[in-house]
DNA sequence: CAAAGGGTTTGAACACTGTTCAAAAGCTAG
DNA sequence: CTAGCTTTTGAACAGTGTTCAAACCCTTTG
């Protein structure tokens, strides 16, 4: 069967789930597939370009609640969790290619009734930019940790999820938007 | 005169400045001071390590606001963007050494009268989080315009302080520490 | 049925990367 | 001057993203 686009950033999400980033190669990719690497550069421009494709499938994993923000960042980061250096990859698309991270940005809709347009997108952003520097270490250590570089912090990885939910509330409360009342 | 893990930090600074991140390699700093590439791993343990001290040096650059949040950030986020991929550098210290990034998590003296310990290490995170993840944003969207894969966007580019701001102000109430009031 | 014309894939090459290690060189203390 | 230690070399290993002429396969046309 013939090679297709789609094909291709199937394997690619696989792989980077299955060996993280510094194991995605175009290479592995097409050596996966059973097809020579130059192969791949009919179908894809380089490999920004099928990243920027990936990107977009982490997120279409778990669509993010729409009503309510709480919720919508503990999706986002439990998606972002799922696939190993998801945050990375994300964040990287979120520069390289934002209109391929639609359902992410379509967060700033969650504040688009309590600040003109201007500021929802800043809000939006704000949570997001959070969240992605939140998970990005986390998965940076578990990488690390998966080498043998450093070595496993079970005090830390049980409080992760406090900790993260410590920092969206206090994001929200300072947003004005429905949260737990401040302490 | 004998090579130094100090001047080869210095090195790899100077570079990561003027070539970024991809264009940061052993073998180029090795050149840059007149010697093969092995010789770099006398003094080094590996690349990482290297990106260890140079993350320290990064911040080192610009010491943090002791007594006030909001300047704290804003010093944070100059020191990142006076250097080609700081953020990332950082961000990946952070998770590789953070001991080496002392003065990044004094940042917490700033809520430990506000908060107990635990939740004034979160409160310091959370606003490191939220820097790391805009100001990598903004650099990765710089790299890519260097390269020409993506077109400037002055708008962006002169709202960014603002945009800054407003989740730098949006956290800190949210925090309950000093900040402009909500409007 | 054959030939022409795509779209698709190959195979090889280019110019790199981080890292290792035996051997050589440089230097200093006895 | 020489033994011994620190430092550097040079070469190699096993990879990386990307390009491109040439070959291949398949469909459509004569």
């Amino acid at each position: 069967m013939a090679l297709s686009r789609t094909q291709i950033v199937d394997e690619a999400y696989t792989t980077l789930c299955e060996q993280g980033l510094g194991g995605l190669s175009m290479r592995r990719v097409a050596q996966e597939l059973g097809v020579q690497p130059g192969a791949l550069y009919y179908h894809v421009a380089s490999k920004q370009d099928l990243l920027a494709d990936v990107g977009a499938r982490i997120l279409a994993g778990a669509p993010l609640s729409t009503t309510d923000a709480r919720g919508a960042a503990a999706d986002l980061r439990s998606a972002l969790l799922r696939v190993r250096d998801g945050a990375e990859v994300v964040s990287f698309v979120l520069a390289y290619r934002p209109e391929a991270l639609g359902p992410c940005l379509e967060l700033y809709r969650l504040f688009v009734d309590r600040f003109p347009p201007r500021h929802a997108e800043w809000a939006a952003r704000t949570l997001v930019h959070y969240v992605l520097g939140f998970v990005a270490e986390e998965q940076n250590r578990a990488e690390l940790v998966r080498t043998d570089i450093l070595d496993e912090d079970p005090e830390r990885a049980a409080d992760a999820a406090e900790a993260f939910e410590f920092g969206v509330d206090a994001i929200l409360r300072g947003l004005g938007t429905a949260g737990p009342p401040a302490r």
